[in-house]
DNA sequence: ATATTAATGTAATTAAATTACAAAAACGAA
DNA sequence: TTCGTTTTTGTAATTTAATTACATTAATAT
């Protein structure tokens, strides 16, 4: 279980007491980890009971088995870390790095999904006549690749980089086709315009972007990756990895929700490819 | 503190019984956490105050100390695990899957990383007189995510899907130019063959691919990432992550390698697609 | 063989967590 | 608004878990 995701989640069946306590939790999960009974009830100004009633309430045996499942969830979190690269690094310092950032933007990521968001996403997909995706810049080649992974299924896929016809695949969205759009800030012009039009045309569109952007006004679902983008000059992004780990959920997702024949469409594609290789040695 | 490992490196300071304790540790950390003094005691065969013992001479506190570090020392190793899709995992249980599966295969890729090969990477990328970057299905929106990447700076990049391009690409290619191939395995025929007309045509030819493969053999420099495929047909090629990491990674080297007059050219390209942008709110 | 040190467990004590119960607060219905 | 019911709350009591004290036993060194 995540403590602190289900702590946020269940604020609302608190009582005025446990929310106290559910407060003190928040501000400070690592020092909690250490104290007793007494101490956090003198912290929240509670009684200790109210410390045991709390952790009943939001699913846990007691006050130590709080504790212990807090502790790990915080360790799973502390595996990553965030860093910034100094003009003095070598590559090897560089690299590991980039990859602990990354780690630390996905797990943030894993931590933080709406699934319910995804699920919908997932229904919208399944039952879509044609399938469009968009991106610019650092997540065209997210939409690329979402392409890449959907033609393998026999729903149409489409992705270009060219920008009038990706304006016609809008312009060409209708009812029953699904429009799939990247960006994690949502504030591209020439992205919001191509969801307008989808928008407006009664396509269904599907935002992987930031909640309450600008491009969020025009779509039916939106899934965000909640990545904290580093403005460090030579830091990636990391939000367009975490958007490509979705799109592998997404997909995964979309294969389960059709069921057997897909596994022969799968198998079918993958046989087809195998002269394209050289044999395994 | 890791734990397990210091009761391991530790055995040989241990009391008979105290050793009799860190059996029990030993066989079952995962359960040990959730268990009293009084039942560990009986379990190893030995006093409560035994427990206590064994656990200062560690360098706990105590036992509950001893509990909390093992927890979280289970948690960070918990966090790499590779999983495979059950056709009756619900949305949740996949993409908790596929993200557990993604860090695992990226934690990997950090931890074997030939940096040296990065370095020479690197090397060839900053003298380069052009840049050109080829895949195919999986590794294609890697290839354009790199040529995404580089066309922030003044090196000429090239992507192209159309595989004419990629021929002419290819044989246009000549000393002092770069060619990129990104393929996984390195068994894909059409790669092969872009890789060797540049090899043959005295391009340096850079492999993002796997060692000893068919691709390798035309390229000057071969960088591996190291990750198990899982061939399971709903488990996304995590490899193209790793790839995409890994270019970052490159990405960051390359601009540090070229030092100052990088971050105008980075700052100059930034503050022009400013107006592409709503202004954040 | 003897003295010293270390290990050990029983019993006692302390600390932490939980339960019981009565009073207060909050909520809903008339 | 009042009253009855339900929920919340904290004090006090109780239980559980962990730790300490002390005497005995075992191991080691001279």
């Amino acid at each position: 279980m995540n403590i602190v995701q289900t702590v946020k989640d269940r604020l609302s069946d608190l009582s005025k007491n446990e929310y106290k306590v559910a407060q003190q939790v928040l501000l400070d999960p690592e020092a909690i980890i250490h104290v007793s009974t007494a101490t956090l009830a003198k912290q929240a100004n509670v009684s200790e009971p109210t410390i045991n009633r709390f952790c009943r309430r939001i699913g846990c045996k007691g006050y130590p088995d709080f504790k212990l499942q807090l502790a790990q969830q915080l360790a799973k979190g502390a595996s990553y870390v965030n860093s910034q690269i100094d003009d003095d690094d070598n590559v090897s310092t560089v690299t590991d790095k980039i990859f602990s950032s990354t780690l630390s933007a996905l797990a943030n990521t894993q931590r933080t999904l709406d699934h319910a968001a995804i699920e919908k996403t997932i229904s919208y997909l399944k039952d879509a006549r044609k399938i469009s995706f968009f991106g610019f810049g650092a997540s065209a080649s997210v939409a690329h690749d979402a392409q890449n992974k959907f033609a393998r299924f026999t729903t149409p896929a489409i992705f270009s980089d060219d920008v009038l016809v990706q304006k016609v695949a809008a312009l060409n969205s209708l009812p029953g086709d699904v429009i799939v759009c990247f960006s994690h800030t949502g504030r591209t012009k020439a992205l919001c315009e191509i969801a307008q039009l989808g928008y407006d045309n009664q396509a269904t569109v599907i935002g992987i972007t930031a909640k309450g952007s600008p491009l969020a006004k025009y779509c039916h679902v939106v899934v965000s990756t909640e990545v904290p983008e580093d403005t460090d000059q030579y830091m990636p992004m990391a939000s367009r990895i975490a958007q490509m780990v979705l799109i592998d959920a997404i997909v995964a997702g979309f294969a389960l929700a059709h069921g057997e024949e897909i596994k022969q469409q799968l198998a079918r594609v993958k046989a087809g490819l195998k002269d394209s290789r050289f044999p395994p040695q």
